[in-house]
DNA sequence: AATATTTTCAACCGCATTATT
DNA sequence: CAATAATGCGGTTGAAAATAT
């Protein structure tokens, strides 16, 4: 055996302690061996993800040439711990890669440090969150966003594992309640302190330096205007989510990050493979769409970064010409165009708590829940309880979805071409002749359209439509006034010509992003529309560099 | 009581960053 | 300055525990 066996940890024992380390290492070896006996040496255990230093000398990952000890994953046994603590005790913290050397723990330095940092530290508070605590993460989380590590420092004897879990929990806890992931309170204090640019709470310095990462480097948005960009939702909490503080946009000067720039020097964040996914490839868009249930439900509530496409298109700044973005990463030709550089390397990072104004209210007075998770999943992948065949599908009915299937089917039979009016014009239609009156049109005029229709519409598919299982046929027509308003949300298309133009003014072959959109749409049990339909209804709005990507795909996977 | 489903959380994994050689 | 090692971080996984059926 070499550095890290047994012999050699007994022999650099020098010490009571040390003897008594040595000892235990001995022990932990018998257990281990034991345990590899008893349980059939399970080999999913070797550790292969730790660059180990006498491994890769040894010859590699799970080799245990010459005797050399793997590398054990999985659950730390109490003899371990103890090694590790000694070892803690007699070297200090860091160096991890040494543990295996000088005490013979079979375990990388990765996977030590982990144990360290998360179970063994002396300072380490055990247990439940306080409700103090807990209204501390909410702060920070608020704040700061997916920065486990930062939240941690904040706050004192906690970890950053123990923070990102418990707020995995409460995310999914919260969005199967229904209920807001922010209390109301917080988000006033957020809101006002950033629009204040104070802080909101007695955090401390660190919390205030976090303030300024808020505005400088955790943001790192270069000057864009967003002034004219409103970003509007229901009260449902994903949009809400989705959601970036208006005084956020007040740095920017353009569009741009709407559709992230890829970073070459760093990974691709699943938020930033889902932005540039629409804007580099259809084909990918649409796999994400197809995806979209798991995204919605696990994905998009903490990617503070994921916006919702198609808002801007209601920019009254006029920033988008014909369809398209100036200046942005917009879909050409299927590919990102790069040419106006937009972010440099920066890190578009921002905090969860991501509200306008115009929802400030909503977000308090609305309890309106999202439909679970795997309501979401079921309203995309399951086909409609009672499927009207969708040649006799009226757009009048339910909104933009259904329209856009409607309107596809004419598309594939008279190839018109991918611009939207087609379907704009149908769904006009079919809102002019709609009974149902709401009280949110007028609104959207009265503030200038800053508030996107689609956003609302959106943000009602998301938030108020029951999950299939519980809807059957009639039932789905709702006569109550919130019905009519959660009805009119999906039959949006607008009297207003100027909504119409502006509608119109989206080219789907531009702005495959945008079809992201429609899976908001696709929450809608009512609109008596199967994933095929879905399909059907991009091939035609993509036409060719659907059928080439993703039909085939499809195909293969029929 | 048995089984299925859901929840929790410790640990893994891959990548980025920083330090060292 | 490049290569390598060490460390840190955040997302994800999967086994065990808890809960529902």
């Amino acid at each position: 055996m070499g550095c890290g066996c047994v012999q050699c940890s007994i022999q650099e024992c020098d010490s009571v302690s040390g003897v008594a380390a040595c000892f235990l290492t001995l022990y932990f070896f018998i257990l281990t061996a034991m345990s590899s006996v008893t349980s059939g040496g399970d080999n999913r255990k070797i550790y292969r993800g730790c660059r180990s230093s006498s491994l890769d000398e040894e010859g590699g990952v799970g080799g245990n040439m010459g005797g050399e000890v793997p590398l054990k994953k999985g659950p730390w046994t109490a003899a371990e711990d103890a090694i590790l603590l000694e070892y803690v005790n007699k070297h200090g913290q860091g160096n991890w890669n040494a543990v295996q050397k000088y005490s013979g723990l079979a375990r990388c330095g990765k996977s030590c440090r982990l144990r360290w940092a998360n179970h063994l530290r002396p300072d380490l508070k055990k247990g439940a969150f306080t409700q103090e605590e807990e209204n501390r993460i909410l702060e920070l989380h608020a704040k700061m966003g997916n920065k486990w590590a930062r939240m941690a420092a904040e706050l004192p004897g906690r970890t950053d594992n123990e923070i990102k879990n418990y707020w995995n929990t409460r995310i999914k806890r919260m969005q199967r309640a229904g209920l807001p992931i922010y209390p109301p309170e917080l988000y006033e204090r957020i809101l006002n302190g950033n629009q204040e640019s104070q802080n909101i709470c007695p955090l401390t310095v660190e919390a205030s330096q976090h303030d300024n990462l808020l505005q400088t480097d955790q943001f790192d948005i270069q000057d864009m205007d967003f002034k004219n960009v409103k970003f509007h939702h229901g009260p449902s909490q994903v949009p809400a989510i989705l959601d970036i503080p208006e005084n956020l946009f007040e740095q920017c000067s353009d569009s741009s990050h709407l559709f992230p720039t890829i970073y070459p020097s760093k990974r691709l964040r699943e938020s930033e493979i889902l932005c540039n996914s629409f804007g580099s490839c259809t084909a990918n868009a649409l796999q994400l769409f197809d995806q979209y249930g798991n995204y919605i439900g696990e994905k998009i509530y903490d990617h503070p970064r994921f916006y919702p496409p198609f808002e801007s298109v209601h920019n009254t700044s006029n920033q988008f010409h014909g369809g398209n973005i100036n200046g942005s990463h917009a879909m050409l030709n299927g590919n990102v165009s790069s040419s106006v550089p937009l972010f440099g390397a920066r890190k578009l990072e921002l905090p969860s708590l991501q509200y306008t104004e115009t929802q400030h209210g909503s977000w308090v007075t609305h309890g309106s829940p999202l439909p679970s998770l795997e309501s979401v999943d079921t309203l995309i992948q399951s086909p409609p309880v009672e499927s009207i065949p969708s040649d006799l599908i009226s757009p009048q009915s339910s909104g933009l979805l259904e329209a856009i299937v409607y309107n596809s089917k004419s598309m594939k039979d008279s190839n018109t071409d991918l611009f939207f009016p087609v379907i704009t014009g149908a769904s006009n239609e079919a809102a002019g002749s709609s009974t149902l009156n709401h009280p949110y049109k007028t609104e959207w005029e009265e503030q200038g359209e800053s508030n996107s229709p689609l956003g609302q519409s959106a943000a009602s598919v998301m938030t108020d439509y029951t999950p299939i299982s519980s809807v059957d046929g009639p039932q789905s027509i709702e006569t109550t006034q919130d019905h009519d308003d959660k009805l009119e949300a999906l039959t949006w298309f607008p009297n207003s010509s100027r909504k119409k133009e502006k509608w119109e003014q989206i080219d789907f072959s531009q702005r495959p992003d945008a079809l992201f959109d429609l899976a908001w749409f696709g929450s809608n049990i009512e609109c008596g529309i199967s994933q095929s339909d879905l399909k059907d209804a991009l091939s035609a709005l993509l036409g060719e560099d659907y059928k080439s990507n993703f039909g085939e795909d499809s195909k293969g996977k029929q």
